[in-house]
DNA sequence: GATAAAAATGTAAACGATTACATTTTATTA
DNA sequence: TAATAAAATGTAATCGTTTACATTTTTATC
């Protein structure tokens, strides 16, 4: 079991059994047989802990995200899973619901927990308190989806996109476009991207409809039904995410309007289940995958170079537009 | 930093600032409050290693699943991560994409990680070669979703629904039902079911139709349009799984089939978005979310009394038929 | 074959907590 | 107040590795 049993089944000292285990060739042949010999009898496997505790580095990388249950996010966490083990890093993921104390309590836990780097989506990178003590702290973090000056980020340019896909939706005739979002509040990504919408409105030189903000997913159909039903209803809906994008496919069937001969409607993320929608859905695909993957890179590099991430390192990611069957011109 | 710091700090052992975090009430409030000022001002964190080095025990729980990407595993992982917060322990999950080689290499690596214990969703428990090391290893697990007389599970019984579903569907009128799977020999849960599909038709008196197995789940949309473009084709779909639900409401629709008007389809897993396609649909849905629990509190309790689970703490959970608008009566 | 250099191996001190056991302090009782 | 019990605190061993440094063995060179 331990690294002692497999030194005296070898006949050798503990030194060099952890040697045949690190640097191989540091070790003649014959011996190195023998004691990985001896460690399979055993089946032995190195304790992880006192390697930890020995080299000060756990090969750990914490994961903060707001849910799962948000395929983009799983679609993320499995990216970071597949770079992490390529790397020789396992994961320590956890949720925080979108809720701010909990992002605070999970970077405390996982600091505690010595993971050795940080991938976090957080829900606004300026006013988080959590963030803040990462940031003058020694622990390298990464942001993924979020977007800030002074920190390194993963992401995509959400706000050009959006605004291109308004410009986009205009030249197709569109004159009503509204846009639905979650709580602006909550994240900086709906920020972003309602600000995308504005700007692209203002290029296309259209009037602004007010926003369409659903507090709670669960009540969304409910509220876009009503969005849906007033005399001058939007021709198109640009929403913030792919899963309000299929809520609002929902409501829009509910309030018999056709889409996309009645009602146009977008979304954002990309995740797969919109391929098998009806209509499949248009939407800004972001590389979810790659997200986490490149996150993982990120701190990846960052640990073996031993210099902490800078804002600097931040990677903008390219989105592209996937044509579904939920965009069409304006009725 | 580390604890001697803080008893410098404080002026009292190491001994006494352990004994201030792990049984608070062993000593006297004025030291302790010395101690828990001296901890604030460094910002002290114990230090993981050291601990689970010292206790043998790490407070972490492994997750072996298929995907995220399937949220069923994603809102089962939820329930995992929520009860195991609850339950003092951090989690470290690894997919294995359904492949029976990294199922093993997961194991591996999480008993390498020193996990407590393992909450593992195996292909088939009965051929697992990873779950035969582990039951005989000293580590508590436990399988979910699986089903296996041997091994502790946290289970519905699908054979029974889907039975259970056959027949309700016959009653609708329907004569020609066929299901949907994926590879039967990917995974225990699609047998299962299988199983079922098969006694419901025998209970019904109905002839059996032949199996429209879906090996990769990318080409499952034209293998299904294949499978609707017969002259006597199935007035019923009955699915293995709520993604193959969802493509197959997709395939019908290519086919230019209503549902339920023409076809029906139902589904099993219950995940959340079968609540918001068009139509709606009707689904065995089990409780994924308590899934995950239910594995973490056996576990718990396990670790808590010391004692390995047995096949005979197996938890069988209960199931329902979520009606949609997927499901009706023969044409 | 003697000597130096290089390679292989061993010894023992960390890493930072927990905890049995020893010791000191405080409270209780006669 | 002295004797005793109970509570609080301290000392030091331990968990299983890694690794700087010391020692031994092998190889190369003349």
């Amino acid at each position: 079991m331990s690294i002692q049993e497999v030194a005296q089944k070898a006949s050798v000292s503990v030194a060099t059994v952890s040697r045949v285990f690190n640097f191989p060739d540091k070790v003649k042949p014959e011996t190195r047989a023998r004691v990985e010999r001896a460690a399979l009898q055993v089946s032995y496997l190195p304790n992880a802990s006192a390697r930890s505790l020995r080299t000060q580095r756990s090969r750990v990388l914490g994961v903060v995200l707001p849910t799962l249950l948000n395929p983009v996010f799983a679609e993320c966490l499995e990216g970071i899973a597949q770079a992490a083990t390529a790397g020789g890093y396992a994961i320590m993921p956890i949720t925080t619901q979108y809720q701010l104390d909990r992002e605070a309590r999970a970077v405390n836990l996982l600091l505690a927990g010595s993971v050795d780097a940080l991938i976090l989506v957080v829900s606004n990178p300026s006013t988080s308190s959590a963030l803040k003590k990462l940031a003058s702290s020694e622990v390298p973090y990464v942001l993924a989806y979020n977007q800030h000056p002074a920190h390194p980020c993963v992401y995509v340019d959400s706000q050009l996109a959006v605004k291109e896909l308004v410009v986009k939706l205009a030249s197709l005739g569109h004159r009503r476009i509204a846009m639905v979002s979650g709580l602006l509040a909550a994240s900086d990504r709906s920020q972003q991207r309602y600000r995308g919408f504005f700007k692209g409105i203002k290029a296309a030189k259209l009037t602004q409809l007010p926003l369409i903000e659903v507090p709670f997913i669960e009540a969304a159909t409910e509220q876009l039904r009503q969005a849906l039903s007033t005399k001058l209803r939007p021709t198109a809906l640009v929403c913030s995410n792919d899963l309000l994008a299929i809520r609002s496919l929902r409501a829009a069937h509910l309030s018999r309007l056709q889409v996309p001969t009645d009602l146009t409607i977008t979304g954002f993320d990309g995740i797969a289940l919109g391929l098998d929608t009806t209509p499949t859905l248009s939407t800004i695909t972001q590389p979810n995958h790659d997200i986490g993957r490149s996150s993982v890179e990120l701190l990846v590099q960052s640990l073996a170079s031993n210099t902490k991430l800078q804002a600097d390192n931040s990677v903008k990611l390219d989105y592209f537009f996937r044509d579904g069957e939920s965009c069409g011109p304006a009725p």
